[in-house]
DNA sequence: CTGGATCCCCTTGGATACTG
DNA sequence: CAGTATCCAAGGGGATCCAG
């Protein structure tokens, strides 16, 4: 179906715990869809994902190529990209401590997705730059544009 | 290429303003994939987008729609979108303002390619939801099991 | 009706320090 | 090395009031 893959505009399908439609979009709480958006979408986690579906990676090591993440973030990204059962983590019990990074089956599967949403957007950024600019000119020149073509169409309507 | 279909695990072209890799990643500013990853994550974009993938609307409809918002957050989110080139705003110049909004090719381009990481979500939420519980249940049982688990395999790495 | 301006709370996220 | 805990600043986002 190209027309409509899922069942609502809200983007949760009713095979979740509560099946709505936009209204219920403010009980965010039962939509699956938004966590994983929210999930992929924070500052870091798309990055963290990128990286390991290359190779394993140790927590220094992610440090290290990420760099202008904080130890804080890391870690919480981390957690929470396991918890999500998207990367596994694996300690290895020596004296200096050793944690090794892995994406999951199910996060290769994700990071996949992603990667068209990265295409589309490499794709389209000369458009979006050109919108920006676009709209960033018509906000200075616009004001006086608008004023003057605003009595030209007036109408009632109440 | 199905290995990488991108230049680099940092997501951002060399086709932008600063090629880079993931060090570069710090100066989001030069990232056209973060900026729209950002955009698409925000609380209520992605909604919007949906909403008026449908059919265009005015700006009371889409509140009345998603409800939940405000009249501050949905003003400020079409206006990134049309910012953006993603949503066309049409003015008519009416006693009782009336404002239009609307998906530009663009926007609905956008959508599509959001649609398959929704698509991904839906079937795979409940490996998520899976994931999650037994991580929350690792999380209370695990502390002993890893405890004694310790000595088995502690080794010297110094 | 369509917003902009302001106030205010709460979360996100960085810096730092401390533990195992 | 691999985190956790605490403190603090910036921004997201809601409520309300006001203007065009």
């Amino acid at each position: 179906m190209e027309d409509g893959t899922f069942s609502s505009p809200g983007y949760c399908a009713d095979t979740g715990p509560g099946a709505f439609d936009v209204k219920n979009w403010d009980a965010r709480e039962d939509c699956e869809v938004r966590q994983i958006l929210d999930r992929i979408a924070d500052k870091w986690s798309l990055l963290v994902i990128a990286l390991l579906d290359e190779r394993s990676m140790r927590f220094t090591e992610l440090r290290r190529e990420i760099d202008g993440i904080s130890q804080r973030m890391l870690a919480r990204t981390l957690r929470h990209l396991e918890r999500d059962g998207l990367v596994k983590r694996t300690v290895h019990p020596v004296v200096p401590p050793r944690v090794d990074y892995e994406l999951t089956p199910l996060g290769a599967s994700l990071h996949s997705t992603i990667k068209a949403l990265v295409s589309w957007t490499e794709e389209h950024q000369s458009q979006i730059a050109a919108a920006r600019t676009a709209y960033d000119a018509a906000a200075s020149a616009g004001t006086a544009a608008a004023d003057a073509g605003a009595d030209s169409g007036s109408v009632r309507a109440g």
